[in-house]
DNA sequence: TATCATGAAATTGGATCCAATCAACAATCG
DNA sequence: CGATTGTTGATTGGATCCAATTTCATGATA
């Protein structure tokens, strides 16, 4: 196989899910988070349903869903797209995060609860164990939603869920490129340990400089590996 | 003609849309949006597709891209139903958009251009003629935007004024009970002119207050309708 | 009487078929 | 020789048909 759409065909196995629709799209947005479909990869209708043993139909709604979480370009009488990653996109993924996290920490903070504050923990022991990247960014996204699971406003947490799986895209990135210690423990580490004492303050400090040093990773790693004219 | 959907027929003549999802999908946002389908109203697909006069399959992939927006709730093998609305709800929108206004507001202001700030000007202008309470909330978010019009980060803006969008479910709320006092022309003007100056800090502080005053006012408004037990 | 089967009608999910649109290439004309 | 215009193949958009699921009414039974 030569399409680039053949990361997809091992996974079909895992959850039955209750529809073809939200099986398809599961499937497509984890391939596409996880780096397996990169930036620019046509999505044909046919190949995708052959891939999954579904006819058209169910692919054409899960592309309409993906489209709509800015996943894929959809162009009428063209076709699906995935959305390309750059620098700019990067930086207005992060911008987005900058608004939403320290809005959902310092909501969430005065009511966590100490079983958040454990799986909190065992989220930092799990990342420092884990030595697959990929799930990495799973165990990373994990860990700053527990701290947020309290936050109330289920509307503000889906939201800033999705947009740290988006992350997961440049996440993968960084750490393929400059090893963990990009993860910066220490800064969940003090983050969480503010949170568990009800530091609202010191730990939204905390988690803007730490995506702001972030964000200032991805930017420089765009810069180096395509500099500017 | 009883249905609650019967609001939709005399909305299809106005702009042709490159295909029958987009058109569908653009006049069910709208009608969801300015109240004509009120929160809880089932959406069956015949019905909405004999009302376009077109088959169910363009409407079954509109219906996933407004799920993909939280405008209507999808259950599998029962049907979609427009999101009801609710004191939490509202409070849920305004978090959100506390969280991401102030930064779109926060880059844009170092680089608005004249024409950005006439436009907002010309906006409250509109604003204090306009007798229909529908349009005001429209009016009123295209001068939010106008004033984010140069925060760059295209995602973060659509972000923005998606959410920008669906609070006209609650502006339209108030304006009905309490009158056009409660949209704070005086402070729209007061942010506009921070904003000419180029005045970030003030800007942002005054929207802060006038978001938070309009998220009380709705709190109010749903309290007094529906007194805690 | 309440509760649990049961079955029919309504509704949605999925597959297949046809039409519309687009891209590439060939042929024609200037 | 270059530009433009048909023409053809591939791909998506839309319609229709069938299958699966849910719901609701009906009735049997403890």
């Amino acid at each position: 196989m030569k399409s680039p759409l053949a990361a997809l065909t091992g996974l079909d196995s895992p959850p039955r899910h209750r529809t073809a629709t939200e099986f398809v799209e599961a499937a497509l947005r984890a391939a596409i988070l996880d780096g397996r479909l990169p930036g620019g990869t046509a999505l044909r209708q046919e190949e995708v349903a052959h891939i999954f043993g579904v006819s058209r139909m169910p692919v054409r709604e899960a592309l309409r869903q993906l489209e709509a979480q800015a996943l894929i370009d959809f162009l009428p009488h063209k076709g699906a797209v995935v959305t390309a990653i750059s620098a700019e996109d990067a930086a207005d993924n992060y911008a987005i995060r900058m608004a939403l996290e320290p809005m959902a920490l310092g909501l969430s903070i005065p009511t966590l609860t100490p079983d958040d504050i454990d799986r909190a923990a065992d989220l930092i022991a799990d990342m420092d164990r884990e030595p697959d990247p990929g799930r990495l960014g799973e165990l990373n996204r994990r860990f700053h939603m527990s701290l947020y699971a309290q936050a109330g406003h289920p509307r503000l947490l889906a939201l800033t869920e999705q947009q740290l799986a988006s992350a997961d895209r440049y996440i993968r990135f960084t750490l393929a490129a400059r090893g963990r210690d990009q993860l910066s423990q220490g800064e969940h580490r003090a983050m969480l340990e503010a949170a568990a004492r009800g530091d609202a303050e010191t730990a939204v400090a905390i988690l803007r400089t730490h995506m702001a040093t972030a964000a200032r990773t991805i930017a420089d790693f765009f810069r180096e590996r395509e500099p500017r004219p």
